[in-house]
DNA sequence: TAACAAGTTGACCGCCAGGTCCGGTTATCG
DNA sequence: CGATAACCGGACCTGGCGGTCAACTTGTTA
């Protein structure tokens, strides 16, 4: 963690400006959208964004990082939740929240091959197995399934509703209610596969 | 539905390759698969892949077409079924295998401005409806989902599988059972939102 | 304020995927 | 069997993308 020299003035701001349009294209486009549509979003050229992210990839990462990050601490505070099953609940409602309207699936796909990406991923599916099985514990949820699966299962809200065309933003708690429900211990039916071990 | 001449021997021949390796390829690689990996794999020119498809999106919207009808077929002789909660569980269970692998969400995305596909798209979600409307009657789910919800969540199961990288073949099973758990009468809990009215 | 390093820029490159086209091939029918 | 039209194929075109670079601008510091 070298921080070597601090940055000039204009491109620490440019470079927040970069992140910012970045992440707000990656969420109306999805990762496909391009890098000249990136820097114009945010009135700097092309050649900039290279300068501060080598790759596009470099780029995706960062805020993937961002996200993973800012996720895990929410997961590390809401720990100390007296209610184990609403603690899990508001982690998925926060997940879900975070990355707005389009896919932007940071859990897996992107960003892989990238040591620190796949570190705190690997944090963030710890917080994530911890608040699971606190919540299995208290019987907040049915006992058969896993913290892989509620890692899994947790883009889902967001991908579900984001092929609906005049969506409310809030459409997503709709589905994420729906699929607790499914989580939750009453009238639970056996689970026909067993959970998968490797992510 | 002018069906102008009878095709050629061989040219028939080569559209179903084609139409067959192009299923396969997307089901790998997704929608993004390249023409000229299908016409490889079809063991016919890039050309032809044209001739047959003057775009690509005429290719997709063609398997799109076939899929979409195929499942409709499906929920049509579903109805007949004496156990309406049985039925719609096995409807989508038909959804969620038929595309295999990777994504193709066919449901709203793909192949759209086609009218043919919207038509058949409008009719799948008519038997949808219904397929839903006959279990919440009989009390096989819960009374405030709608079809709109299913339709949204049928795709889910293969989407949460997607991303694991060694699944077994059978684990969007798993999902299906939990998410359709969340559907069931059983200890369900109020929905925060409304369905949305349009698709 | 002067001088330099850090930062910026947009023209440019190579690549790749969709789509075109025309010369060669082949099924079909009288 | 032979003529013809339908069909095939792959070389070619084109546009858009990620990424590079050298000339120019600007924040910084002594």
């Amino acid at each position: 963690m070298t921080t070597s020299r601090p940055l000039r003035a204009d491109a620490a701001r440019n470079r927040a400006l970069l992140l910012a349009a970045a992440a707000d294209e990656f969420a109306e486009h999805g990762l496909e959208a391009s890098v000249a549509d990136i820097a114009r979003r945010a009135g700097i050229g092309k050649g900039t964004v290279f300068r501060h992210f080598p790759t596009k990839d470099d780029l995706i990462a960062a805020i993937v990082l961002d996200r993973i990050q800012a996720l895990t601490a929410i997961g590390e505070r809401l720990l100390d939740s007296d209610d184990s099953g609403a603690a899990l609940l508001e982690f998925l409602a926060t997940a879900a929240h975070q990355r707005q309207q389009r896919d932007l699936s940071f859990l897996q796909e992107a960003g892989d091959t990238r040591p620190e990406v796949g570190n705190a991923r690997t944090a963030m599916f710890q917080t994530i197995d911890t608040l699971v099985d606190r919540a299995r514990a208290d019987g907040a949820i049915r006992p058969d399934v896993t913290g892989t699966d509620v890692i899994l299962l947790m883009c889902a809200p967001n991908y579900v509703t984001g092929s609906v065309p005049d969506a409310s933003p809030d459409l997503w708690q709709r589905y994420l209610a729906i699929i607790f429900d499914g989580l939750r211990p009453e009238g639970a039916h056996p689970l026909p596969q067993p959970p998968p071990d490797t992510l």
